[in-house]
Order: C-alpha cells, then sequence, then structure tokens
RNA sequence: GACCCCAUCGUCCAGCCUGGUCAGGACACAAGCUUUUCAAGCUUGCGACGCGGGUUCAAAUCCCGCUGGGGUCGCCA
C-alpha cells in the first residue's frame, strides 16, 4: 500500500513551494491508488497558530488536494517521548539537563532517492565545531560527531525525531519533500535504524527559485498560495502551472488537468534541477483557463470579487454580468483584471485622467455627443446592431470620420482608450448610462 | 568553509536511461495579418546543449575534471 504524506508547519501561510510538494505527493498517492495523509506539525508551540493552520487546510481545499487522514503532531508528544525513553534504555541516546540525545554512530549511510539514485553521506561529517569553524577533538584526537536532540530541554520533541516517529507509524511508504531535506535524510536513517523501523522510500523534488535566481520571496511574486487566489487565479491554473514545474507528460502539453496528470505521473520522470517561477507564464495559463472556462462559471467565481467592490449586490443581474463577462473573458490574465478593466459598468460615474482628456477630448465635440445621445436615447432595442446602425447614421448625417469619434466616446463611456468594440461595449453599458455619459462629456 | 544536489533557448519543459532525425514545444520578446483602440487568434522570426578532456565511426545523450548555480550545517520546521 502506497501512502505519502505532506507535513506543513503551520508557523506562516501554505506557500508556493509547500503547494507543489503538496500536488506531487497527491499526484502520487493518486496515481498508484494510494492514500495522501495530510500531518500538521505544530511541535513548536510559540510559532505555530490556529489561524496559520485553518489557512493551510483552506488553501489545500481551494487547489483541490484532499487529504485521507489528518494528524496534529501537537497531540502526539507523549509518543515521542515514549519512544525516546526506549532509546535511552537501549543505551543509544542519552539525558542531558532535561534533553533527550541521540548518540550519532560514526557510519556511512545510503540514501536511494528515487528521482537522483544512490547518494551517500559519512556521519563523520556531521561535526561538532567551535565558533571559529575548527572541528572539535576528543582526547585521542578524533572529530566529536555531533549527536542529535531527540527531546528538547523544555519537553517538546525535535521535527527529525517527530517526523520519523510519524512516518514509521502512520506507515508512511514515500517521503516526498523538497530537495532542501537531502542533508537531513542521513540523519533520520540513524534514527530509524535505532528505532529498528524501516526506512520509507525517499523523494526528493527540485526547489522553486523567484525569478532573480535566488530564494522564492514576495520581492519576486506572492507567495502564499490565498495570495493567489485572491489576486484572481484559477485553482486549476495553478495547479496545472505548478504540477508542469519539475514534471511533464513528456508531449509538450501545456495545458493539462490533474486528473489527466494522475494517469501518466510518474516520480521517476521528475526533473532534478530546480525550476525558476514564472508569473508571466501562470498569468498567460490562467488566462486560457478563464477563455475557456463556462460564462456560468466565470460569473461565480467573479462574483465574490465583485461584492467586495461594492459594485454588485446579492441581487444582481445575471443576465447582465453575463454578457459583460463575455465581452471579456478572452482578454483576462486574472480575474482581478476583469475587475480594473470592466468596472466602469458598475460603477454610476467614473472619472477620465487629465491624460486621456488631453488627448482625446482637445476638440470639443459636445454637439457631435449630444447629438449621437438623443439618437440614442429614442432607440427601443438597445442591441448591438440597433446601435451600431445609429452611429453610423450619425456619422454620415455629420460628415464625420468613424475613428474620430470612435476613440472619445469610448473614453468618455469607459474612462479608457483600450476595450472591446465600441458598441458592445455601449450594449453592455447599457442606454442609459451610455446617454448619461456622452451628454455630461464635455459638461 | 565542510558536506550534499544540480547543469538544453532569458524562463519552463521534451530529447538523455536504450549514443546516429536541420536539438522540438510553451512563456516572454520582435515583426506581420486581422482591426475601431487594446486584448484574443493566426503566421513568421529571435534564441540553448556552461567549459575542457576522454570513450566511440559517431556524444546534448556514457565517463572524468573544472566552472557555475542551489541546498544544509538550530534544543526552527
Amino acid at each position: 500500500m502506497i501512502k505519502v504524506r505532506f507535513a506543513p508547519s503551520p508557523t506562516g501561510y501554505l506557500h508556493i513551494g509547500g503547494a507543489r510538494t503538496a500536488l506531487f505527493n497527491w499526484m502520487y498517492a493518486k496515481s498508484q491508488k494510494g492514500k495522501f495523509v495530510l500531518r500538521i506539525e505544530d511541535t513548536d508551540i510559540q510559532r505555530s497558530s490556529k489561524e496559520f493552520v485553518d489557512e493551510i487546510l483552506a488553501s489545500m481545499k481551494w487547489l483541490g488536494l484532499e487529504w485521507d487522514e489528518l494528524y496534529f503532531q501537537s497531540e502526539r508528544f507523549e509518543i515521542y517521548k515514549e519512544y525516546a525513553q526506549k532509546l535511552v534504555k537501549e543505551g543509544k541516546a542519552y539525558d542531558s539537563s532535561g534533553a533527550i540525545i541521540l548518540k550519532m554512530p560514526k557510519q556511512e549511510v545510503k540514501i536511494y532517492d528515487l528521482i537522483r539514485g544512490e547518494i551517500n553521506f559519512d556521519t563523520a561529517n556531521f561535526m561538532v565545531r567551535c565558533e571559529d569553524g575548527l572541528t572539535v577533538l576528543d582526547e585521542e584526537g578524533n572529530p566529536v560527531l555531533k549527536d542529535e536532540v531527540l527531546i528538547k530541554a523544555d519537553g517538546s520533541p525535535s521535527y527529525s525525531f517527530c517526523c520519523v516517529v510519524d512516518d514509521a507509524l502512520m506507515e508512511i511508504s514515500h517521503v516526498i519533500r523538497g530537495e532542501d531535506h537531502i542533508s537531513n535524510t542521513p540523519k533520520q536513517i540513524v534514527m530509524y535504524e535505532a528505532l529498528g523501523f524501516t526506512p520509507p522510500k525517499f523523494a526528493h523534488l527540485p526547489l522553486i527559485m523567484g525569478e532573480d535566481g535566488g530564494r522564492l520571496s514576495k520581492r519576486t511574486g506572492a507567495v502564499a498560495v490565498s495570495d493567489y487566489k485572491a489576486n484572481g487565479f484559477i485553482a486549476e491554473a495553478l495547479v496545472n502551472y505548478l504540477l508542469l514545474l519539475g514534471w511533464s507528460p513528456g508531449n509538450n502539453q501545456e495545458k493539462i488537468s490533474i486528473s489527466n496528470a494522475i494517469k501518466t505521473f510518474s516520480i521517476k520522470k521528475v526533473n532534478k534541477a530546480a525550476a525558476v517561477f514564472s508569473m508571466d507564464k501562470l498569468r498567460w495559463l490562467n488566462g486560457q483557463y478563464i477563455k475557456q472556462m463556462e460564462d456560468e462559471k466565470l460569473v461565480e467565481l467573479l462574483v465574490p470579487f465583485l461584492i467586495e467592490k461594492n459594485f454588485i449586490n446579492r441581487d444582481f443581474n445575471s443576465q447582465n454580468l453575463k454578457s459583460v463577462v463575455r465581452l471579456y473573458k478572452a482578454r483576462l490574465p486574472t480575474l482581478l483584471d476583469f475587475i480594473d478593466r470592466a468596472g466602469f459598468v458598475f460603477v454610476d460615474d467614473i472619472t477620465i485622467e487629465e491624460s486621456l482628456y488631453k488627448k482625446y477630448f482637445s476638440d470639443d465635440r459636445k454637439k457631435e455627443f449630444c447629438f449621437l445621445a438623443e439618437r440614442l436615447s429614442v432607440v427601443e432595442v438597445f442591441d448591438l446592431n440597433n446601435a451600431e446602425q445609429v452611429f453610423r447614421a450619425v456619422t454620415e448625417d455629420l460628415g464625420i470620420n468613424t475613428a474620430d469619434l470612435v476613440h472619445p466616446i469610448r473614453v468618455a463611456l469607459t474612462g479608457s482608450d483600450i476595450g472591446p468594440g465600441l458598441f458592445e461595449t455601449m450594449v453592455v453599458l447599457g442606454k442609459a448610462k451610455t446617454v448619461k455619459r456622452l451628454k455630461e462629456a464635455f459638461k
């Protein structure tokens, strides 16, 4: 039975790197018909918080990474203590002013990593060092090995120890985690051996780097999964982007659902090299998902953003909203862009920037605008066809170039000189607002 | 510094295991088409096997070294 786990620490939000680790664990479990365990590593009582636990659970659900079992390490302190004391009795660990410390044996440790192959360590390299960097020697002149803390002086267990005890007790078959954990794997293997447990198989995922090549940080883009949600990203798009970061179905496919991905997912095919996170590509992919999404679904996702902005209230007209959405769905990298670009539809009055005013309103078109407004105001059915016909007739009557009027009018109606076709925009805005904004543009 | 990991376009990924197709796709960038502006879409272009040695008839692919990047060295997780 394949069983994997994702073990975040609730000392911060679920970040993009953790999400990728969780995703790969989840995919591996699903592809192998195994189980996915979520283990909250809240042994650091000071730094852990309920708020972060809730945020992590919510983010996991948002991404669609449901778990089969959920554990909290803070509820298992007695178990860890019991195993530590067992090691003391067996002479493999010792007390030191309240703490329990594992005696580090001098030995070679082999790790078989599913992604990287064999990795060799020698515990002789885990030496105690002075502040000046020199190694500490014993009476015979041999380096003193650094023993591992199992239980801290305050009685709380150390990370490595809980991890080993839990993985063994929870019967985790594969430990899939970030590459930053390679270095503490040999120490954990020593613990497995001391406890008489068989170590699981390991797979160390390449890290995700920021666009500057360094660590992923706030400077290089959002880090928390919840920020991506708040910034208008689609969960499926983020998952799609993340699963292609270090893995590929092998056929140059860029858009792939998680359910299709698990059909061909193989942990052995995961890349070894770290990947740089590209916000540009994520935005492009997100736009692809938005463009191909059902209108109803898109409206549903947009509603919370619109309500928050006070653009609509709870009894909004979903038919109207859907027509606005249709107009914009092909040009949205994120849901937030809809708020920015289509906001003019929902507010009573718009403001026109000084620069746009200068650029498009330097010629006084008050007469033309009002003339058009009058003609539009008597249109019975304010649809695309009629709006365009009236507009064309007006430009013909006035002997004016279409383009000379189109651009200033777009600015007058939307507050921007970029956007969809003018007549579609008018229809979506509605007759009343269109006429009003035309009349008031030159006031 | 010590130990460990890694190395194909600016970025992500395919090709590597099982040497032999002008090294392929995507993002970004540039140009064109379309057009009522902006997107979207379509077409085209730009652009990489880090370096040096081997092995071989033949190396992106196998081996070694170098260089470069990253990770870890907490009674944090």
